[in-house]
DNA sequence: TTGTTTTTGATAGCTATACTATCAGACCAC
DNA sequence: GTGGTCTGATAGTATAGCTATCAAAAACAA
């Protein structure tokens, strides 16, 4: 079975049936990525998206239990393909900082999904990821989701990088936080570069990724602290 | 007029009438913040609160217009107060590494808000940023709200430390962008410690406020990239 | 081909949320 | 007491989110 078989397998659960292996299923998806694009998850619903497939409101619920539900199978997908290829860097030959590097161009880039015999285009599902990742888990039923498994990807993606910067640096006490940081900010200095221009200074250098990944190369220095600069940091400060 | 005057002066507008003004008004948002807190943003609603305070729902939307701007009305003062302490900070004798030291106590802590003659606690509110914060700009209509000087306070916080962060290392090139990850940061590491806590390493060393402390500290090293790293990261990974 | 199962379309309906409208009583100012 | 504002009480609308039912169509099996 290949790695993309697994993939899906593994998320096939967040759907009643699974929506690859139908036309309709697969309309479904990708025109629902397209409709969440568009107007955000707030202002999608399956009677919208119904409409636009030409297909009643009740086919989709065939597929999908409801709306939240079908954002988690989204992005459990997304968070499951970045995951892959970083799986795929990490094995490489490359040397950390050069493994570094690429998962930061993975980080930036945005990967087409194949779904069955669709193509979801990269930048596509990039967007929905930017504007409603956050959407997936901030939400009164984290726990309950966490337990089904809703974020095994995202958290599998973060623990790769963790690991890495581990490697980079064997001391560094948080290697954890700093890697759920460059996931989740480099989603929202994108999205603040674009809504809220004062509140970041990404893209006004440089291109967006460009500034973007130079500013994360940045944060690395983070990983760098010495035992001597901590102590006086927790004398200042503590 | 005093600073906390000027404050509730300027989040007035949100509002369709001043809810500090009336016993109802200050019921309705003291009320309205611990149900958010308790019950999540979703699941709150202007019925619930209106059961919960014996007023019809009808009367509570004689003081907002709906739940979005209820929501923004409570984080603009929230953003609002803390802006005013850093501003205090900013404008003290001490240096500047002691000013950001300061600054990052401020975002650990949670400082209580006095609404009229009735006091919000400080856990309580703070709670409902953790949580709720990103979905005030997390929409479809963040520019309109931004027009309307929705984010004024989040984003003359940010700006705050932003020239901080500038003082301490006036080359680096990313002050904006620090400030602002700081700031959300601060929020997600201790919602992840709380409910996703594989994605982060806040909390497992000591408190999480230490922890958290200590961390953003480390981040600032960020600032401190030389010219020299800089151009064998351009050429490494550009 | 016929019979069976699965999938879809069409429609209807149910509950809850978000919000608006109206009116009468309470309270307050002068 | 009169006028104005505030509140409570009630009713009502529109839409979202979801469920139920049934017949037609498609897929498949013997």
């Amino acid at each position: 079975m290949s790695n993309l078989e697994t993939l899906f397998e593994s998320i096939i659960h967040f759907a009643l049936k699974d929506p690859r292996q139908t036309e309709l299923g697969r309309s479904i998806v990708k025109n629902g990525i397209y409709m969440i694009a568009e107007l955000g998850f707030e202002e999608m619903n399956f009677k919208k998206l119904g409409k636009a497939i030409g297909s009643p409101e009740a086919s989709i619920y065939r597929y999908f239990e409801n709306k939240h539900k079908f954002l988690l199978y989204i992005m459990a997908m997304y968070w499951g393909m970045i995951d892959q290829h970083c799986e795929k860097i990490i094995h490489s030959r490359n040397g950390h900082e050069e493994k570094i590097y690429s998962i930061l161009d993975l980080l930036c880039s945005s990967p087409d999904i194949p779904f069955g015999n669709v193509k979801i285009p990269g930048e596509v599902i990039y967007a929905v990821v930017i504007g409603e990742s956050v959407k997936t888990f901030m939400t009164k039923h984290v726990d309950a989701d966490n337990n089904h498994g809703a974020f095994r990807t995202l958290k599998s993606t973060t623990s790769h990088i963790a690991e890495l910067l581990s490697e980079y640096s064997p001391d560094y006490p948080f290697p954890k936080a700093l890697a759920s940081t460059i996931i989740e900010m480099s989603l929202y200095q994108r999205y603040f570069s674009k809504h809220l221009p004062s509140m970041t200074d990404i893209g006004k250098h440089q291109s967006i990724v460009d500034d973007l990944k130079l500013w994360i190369i940045g944060l690395l220095r983070a990983t760098r602290i010495t035992p001597g600069e901590e102590s006086q940091i927790l004398r200042i400060s503590l």
